[in-house]
DNA sequence: CAGTGGTCTAGACCACAAC
DNA sequence: TTGTGGTCTAGACCACTGA
């Protein structure tokens, strides 16, 4: 009768995987799970600790008990190219849906940077280097929420002290594309990271949702060497977002094996 | 004195955090912690549970004692693209490096599709699939590893047939541009999602770690229609790995609107 | 075999929200 | 006011590992 924390989630869990436990359902109260499974309410607990760290079960607060967490069964599909206005250059398709998050404005600060963002800088890691804070939400549902750092190289700053100023983020690649006579070249890396707290705070995440970190540098050549001017360091709620790229096609042409698709490698 | 699990947890990540604790060092047992903070053991171990849960520390069995965890400072970055040679299309640009992990082979077995994948292939919620299973890992360190799952639409097993066979994953897109007369188009969707026990253990995920998912899709025109003949659904940890994809420019053509940078965008 | 973490118990008091 | 989860305590026994 009596069975430990562990395999009293495991039994949770598997009517929460096959919806035997709804969403948004009522699970039983500490102290009846407890006795049902002959344990103490200590250890039902612990077993409801766990799925809570998982992201599957929430607490209410007051008399109301625990419920099965309601998740996003779709994400927000974010088609990743490089678009531009007359105003400038946004990323995504729908970016002028976004606005500031109420309380928020973009920040423009000197910080140290951190280790990774350093690394594609260039610079020393802790150095203090010019970025450009935001929180952007979706007016329309106060959950989409994202964190939006622009970390910019320290000679992209000598060159064009103006940036430092409310220029808004679109306008820094403009200059940045006069300022090196040449189109900016884009790439994005792609990471799942836990949230720190802060982060976990400002973009309103349960507990046990990771998060997506889009880090996309703005390359340049200047005097004939490559240039990272600029670090943009994006993190959203992994559950609500995800992004998306079509897959280039790369040495197709140098080997056309197939006689059926031979025709279509050849330019 | 006496401090609350919250408390002791956020002055111990403040020490990981730092430096101060570095990793690999121990930590001080439960019973000095709770010696120093004036609380019981159970209060320390549940501070030092929530660093474990977040990946921060970790126990090690026996007399050993608790640790701070040392997470590798880098990650894997793979430029994402579809590649080919003689033997047929790859992803990524060093996947002959990779092998399956001892123990474990592709395995086609046919199985209920998930609710995510369903949608994408246009078939019904847990309707039986096709589907070609494997564990990939790196030959050089055990901890890099993937899962892939590769779902064939069922009109695709219907013409191809042999693709239910052990024709290697390269294979089947050579079958499939041959049957459609044109080469596939591809994209990537990336999530961050929380592991389930099974892709936990697969994988070797460590708790707290966050998986990192790529879902491609596989499209060609039949009929006049496009049709998804393939979702890959590639699975891994997302502290070991990072996926980075070019950012392609649109509209730029249309807006040429800064006088220095028109030039550019006039094709 | 001694010391580490792993786990469980029984009881206590608190804050909070619904009734 | 009552029942919910949130938290802490003191004590017990276990499994494991390193000395």
């Amino acid at each position: 009768m009596a069975q430990t924390a562990e395999e009293i989630a495991s039994q949770l869990r598997e009517l929460i995987r096959t919806g035997a436990a709804a969403p948004g359902e009522r699970l039983p109260t500490m102290e009846a799970l407890a006795a049902e499974h002959g344990v103490s309410r200590q250890t039902a607990r612990q077993a409801l600790n766990q799925l809570k760290a998982e992201g599957l079960v929430e607490y209410k607060g007051g008399r109301t008990g625990t419920f099965v967490r309601e998740r996003p069964g779709r994400r927000m599909v974010r088609s990743r190219s490089m678009e531009r206005d007359g105003l400038g250059y946004y990323s995504g398709s729908n970016v002028q849906h976004w606005r500031l998050v109420a309380g928020t404005r973009t920040e423009v600060a000197t910080a140290p940077v951190p280790p990774d963002i350093a690394e594609l800088l260039g610079v020393g890691a802790g150095e203090p280097v010019v970025v450009r804070k935001r929180l952007n939400g979706d007016p329309e549902n106060e959950r989409f929420r994202q964190l939006t750092d622009s970390w910019l190289h320290p000679a992209v700053v000598a060159e064009l002290p103006a940036l430092t100023g409310d220029s808004g983020l679109g306008g820094i690649y403009d200059r940045i594309e006069e300022w090196a006579g040449q189109p900016i070249a884009w790439e994005e890396e792609i990471t799942a990271a836990t949230p720190s707290p802060s982060e976990a705070t400002a973009l309103l995440l349960p507990p046990g949702v990771p998060l997506l970190r889009v880090i996309r540098t703005s390359t340049v050549r200047i005097e004939g060497k490559t240039l990272i001017a600029e670090v943009n360091d994006i993190r959203m709620s992994g559950e609500l977002f995800s992004v998306k790229y079509p897959l280039t096609r790369r040495g197709a042409a140098a080997w056309p094996v197939t006689p059926a698709t031979a025709d279509f490698y050849q330019g």
